[in-house]
DNA sequence: CGCCAGATTGACT
DNA sequence: GTCAATCTGGCGG
């Protein structure tokens, strides 16, 4: 996906990254899939947002350049995210899950299961499947040389969308965009 | 500089 | 249902 495609709400780029692919490059393998679930974060206005108060990396990459990762660590976890807003806006797409397309077996080695239905099913989850780490950190999405891209992949029917998971406080408008018939959405309470 | 909470997961009671 | 692992940054002393 070309630059511009993330100089939009994140919103808007949330719901247009359902059925795209999340392609990344490690070692020898490729380890694709099909993005099913996303959730929109935004800025100041935004109290779930690493920006909504702080000045740190995480809040000036989210406000800055448009189309590159932003990984960051949880609860002993990666979260991947890329960086979308309009020009002087804040803002991000966190990808919350994956139907894989293709490196299953090396997928099933990382994550240590061979059920694939919980190779890629949650935020945590697709990062280990696919070695996401701090190193891919600020990597242009939008480069056909970077270890992780994201490509024109197949037109989704029935989208669903609700409010994100895990968070304290939400918003009253609902950010979260998922393939509503897809089995590889992450399992956790909507 | 130490403490704490958070966009999670999975193991255990 | 409860709990800890593990990393980053804000905030208090």
């Amino acid at each position: 996906m070309p630059k511009k495609f993330y100089a939009r709400d994140p919103a808007y780029v949330a719901r247009g990254l359902l059925g795209k692919v999340l392609c990344r490059v490690f070692e020898e393998s490729v380890l694709a899939g099909f993005i099913v679930e996303t959730e929109a974060y935004y800025g100041r206005s935004d109290p779930a947002s690493r920006a909504y108060r702080g000045s740190g990396d995480l809040a000036s990459t989210l406000c800055g350049d448009i189309g590159v990762a932003l990984v960051y660590g949880v609860h002993g976890r990666w979260l991947f995210n890329i960086v979308a807003h309009t020009p002087g806006g804040c803002g991000g797409i966190l990808i919350r899950a994956l139907e894989p397309i293709s490196g299953v077996e090396v997928m099933k080695r990382f994550r240590g299961t061979d059920d694939v239905l919980q190779l890629t099913n949650g935020p945590g989850k697709l990062s280990e499947a696919l070695a996401i780490d701090k190193r891919l950190h600020k990597v242009p999405v939008y480069s056909a040389s970077s270890e992780v891209t994201v490509r024109r992949g197949r037109e989704e029917r029935d989208i669903a969308r609700g409010f994100r998971v895990g968070v304290t406080e939400d918003l009253d408008v609902p950010l979260r965009f998922y393939v509503k018939s897809s089995k590889f959405i992450s399992t956790r309470r909507y």
